[in-house]
DNA sequence: GGATTAAATCTTGATGTCAAGATAAAATAT
DNA sequence: ATATTTTATCTTGACATCAAGATTTAATCC
């Protein structure tokens, strides 16, 4: 009996016209995402870091030479918004992770290189950062995970394609 | 070949020395977590909720009569801090969803409770939400979705039981 | 019973996010 | 060539969250 099925319990109890059987599995879901976004986060806090900077480095690190993007292609890559990766780019500029350069090319743009101290950094912490996945992921047998990824896979695509439908009609 | 599949294609290119084998999983398991929240969040706005405001009148009205808790017991159930839950609170009594009452065991504290409005709310809210789960959860099929629910509340286990012992160990 | 410790809640300050609007430059149309 | 439209990025304002500290009251310990 864990959290959620005292949740559970308590909607059988205060409702039972309704059928909570899927609020188990999305509500075990939200907890074990966020209980892997607390494990990621420790490598990351570790060195200076956190999911938000984290995703930018990786994204221009693993572009891979010369390591720069535009603003709008890491808009692309993390699907955050223009706003959010201003604001992101600042704080890993003060941080002197990277370097915002003119666009040579695009007067109205800049391009975002990766410092020579945030390739060194961020080269690191992607090697702790796998190792810890497998670590969080050492749970589940081979087979299991080979079944997880199988099930998310599939589950993805139908909302995604849910999505479509619904964004066509319009 | 997916968002999540380019990212690894990429790695693997740039640091072949790294098995990003876990990283389909976490990083499809993100993807998922993030497009459900983005589902649920449909029935919250067209309601005039958010998700945490939502979650506080759940607590409620799941607790059975008479639809009152405190603070503490709110905090407990939701796993938020202290002071997120006071701005929750803030937000709702300025809805007229909640009312806050002193606590008449404990002068240290208040009682949190539901509003007329506020039950009759999420009592309706509610009813959609689940309706709105099943839609989410109808691109799998019955035995999926038991396989699922089984592997994620293995997993779920198998994380806590190590934070357990990462806790125990200070 | 008075002092100390603990508990319940709120306050403060720093971050992070988004939506919507502002600005500047490029692209396109006429 | 000039005017219009589109694109790229930044700015602003509103929220949401947390950690840490402040405040008030309860519980516990001589």
């Amino acid at each position: 009996m864990d959290h959620v099925d005292k949740i559970l319990a308590q909607w059988r109890r205060e409702r039972p016209d309704l059928d909570v059987g899927p609020m188990g599995v999305i509500g075990r879901f939200k907890r074990l995402h966020d209980r892997i976004s607390d494990e990621l986060a420790r490598v990351y806090t570790s060195h200076g870091l956190n999911a938000a900077s984290f995703d930018v480095l990786a994204t221009l690190r693993r572009s891979g030479r010369p390591y720069q993007l535009s603003p709008s292609a890491l808009i692309d890559w993390t699907m955050v918004t223009s706003g959010t990766m201003t604001n992101r780019l600042d704080r890993l500029e003060a941080q002197a992770l990277i370097e915002r350069r003119p666009n040579p090319v695009d007067g109205r743009g800049s391009v975002v290189a990766l410092s020579a101290q945030g390739f060194d950094l961020i080269d690191q912490v992607i090697a702790e950062h796998v190792e810890n996945q497998h670590i969080i992921m050492s749970g589940l047998t081979t087979g299991s995970r080979e079944q997880l990824d199988g099930l998310l896979t599939l589950w993805l695509s139908k909302l995604e394609k849910a999505d479509l439908q619904r964004n066509s009609k319009k």
